[in-house]
RNA sequence: GCGCUAGUCGUCAAGCGGUUAAGACCUCGGAUUGUGGUUCCGAUAUGCAUGGGUUCGAAUCCCAUCUAGCGCC
């Protein structure tokens, strides 16, 4: 992959107690500041939120899904709207995961070969097949501005030689995901795989880092395993990647996934988890996370949590939003995934002050037993 | 006033002599990690209108009382 001018990845200060990252990546659509949590919109929407809204939340970036985008809108579609862009008149940057991840989450209805993924449709039932070079058409046809290879989780927990064969095709998969890419307006981010292996990791994370990408991931996390190992395996493979470029821990997190990440030198997160959550009624605070359907809120007029500027928090009651769950009505999901959305991003601009300050390891001391 | 019918969790109910008194909704908790999710999981009746009786055993049978609905004077 030849060096690509459109992006660049700038590093703005490195903690001094703790080697934490913040650096700002430009890309044709704007600046990103990292540490930077994104928010999913798997179907070129964050769920039940507008994009005036999430423009309020301050979200630089946000995910779309590959996968489910081919499936229903057909990425030749979205193309001839003027990709992600226009389709949704999203002006920011937008990543698009491969639809690699979904070759795991979907496993019971997929046949994996060395060429590619047959599987069917969730919906309807009908055979699909989708390749390194199909995923690199799909991405560019789509339009993101970062693409995704198309890559090979394993399970957890999974044994040494199916990791290390999956591991082995993912490479394989990048070169062909490499050679399929065209568009110089998009970067190709390699995933680095290898399950919770230290030395297929370690193999994973030189291949990767051999070929000169924009940013880099870390994928196969989030799949079941204790939090342990997922902190090792980020503590063990950050540092093996390139120093001066992003780096990507993929469907992460949590608060305290953020907190642990960032600590290990990650600086890129996405998670549906606000969005779910919100969906289903749990909220992130600066005290931890809650539940709006507790009873304890039903005459509450504080907002979701004091030290939010979101809208919802700008604008409404504990006692309110509880009382529009209680009724399903749509609204309070709308509103409480805006506050969460914001909280993460906020959590995660938070966290850049406080590296750009050298005070990441007490943002970290402070902020971590909030969330255990 | 008389007759008939019925009373089981906050609500709707299953049960019709031997059950640990189903289930649903509500209520109360919890889960959720590159989105098959308005989803999933868990908790909640020592008690069947009340009081007697029959029986080894009663929410289930009998009697009385109360309450409700319907009908008739």
């Amino acid at each position: 992959m030849s060096r690509n001018e459109n992006f660049s990845y700038t590093i703005d200060n490195i903690d001094k107690k703790t080697g934490a990252r913040a650096g700002t990546l430009h890309t044709p659509h704007g600046d990103i500041k990292t540490p930077i949590f994104m928010p999913v919109g798997t179907n070129s929407t964050v769920k039940l939120v507008t994009n005036q809204h999430l423009y309020e939340t301050g979200a630089q970036i946000i995910l779309a899904n590959s996968y489910h985008l081919y499936l229903r809108a057909g990425t030749k579609r979205i193309r001839n709207f003027g990709g992600i862009h226009g389709w949704m008149n999203w002006n920011k940057p937008v990543l698009t995961d491969s639809g690699g991840f979904q070759v795991f989450s979907l496993s019971h209805m997929r046949k994996i070969t060395e060429e590619g993924v047959e599987f069917r449709d969730i919906k309807d039932g009908k055979k699909h097949f989708i390749s390194p070079e199909i995923s690199m058409e799909i991405q560019q046809d789509i339009g993101a501005d970062i693409i995704m290879a198309f890559d090979e989780c394993c399970p957890y927990p999974c044994d040494y030689e199916t990791a290390k064969k999956s591991m082995e095709r993912t490479h394989r998969w990048l070169e062909r995901c490499i050679k399929a890419k065209t568009n110089p307006m998009q970067a190709l981010f390699p995933i680095c795989q290898g399950a919770f292996f230290d030395d297929l990791r370690k193999e994973s994370a030189e291949y990767v880092s051999n070929i000169d990408a924009v940013g880099y991931a870390i994928g196969g996390v989030s799949v079941g395993e204790p939090p342990e190992m997922k902190n090792h395996l980020v503590e063990y493979t950050a540092p093996l990647l390139p120093h001066n470029k992003p780096r990507y821990l993929m469907g992460v997190g949590t608060p305290e996934d953020l907190l642990d990440g960032i600590l290990r030198g990650v600086d890129m997160f996405d998670c549906v988890l606000p969005t779910r959550n919100a969906r289903h009624g749990s909220f992130f605070t600066y005290k931890g996370k809650c539940q709006i359907k507790n009873a304890q809120y039903q005459d509450d007029p504080s907002p979701l949590d004091e030290n939010c500027n979101c809208y919802t928090c700008k604008n409404h009651t504990k006692a309110y939003l509880r009382h529009l769950y209680k009724c399903e009505e749509g609204t309070g999901q709308a509103l409480m995934s805006i506050h969460n959305i914001q909280f993460l991003i906020d959590f995660s601009q938070k966290a850049r002050e406080a590296i750009l300050n050298n005070e990441f390891e007490e943002f970290y001391n402070r902020m971590y037993p909030c969330f255990k």
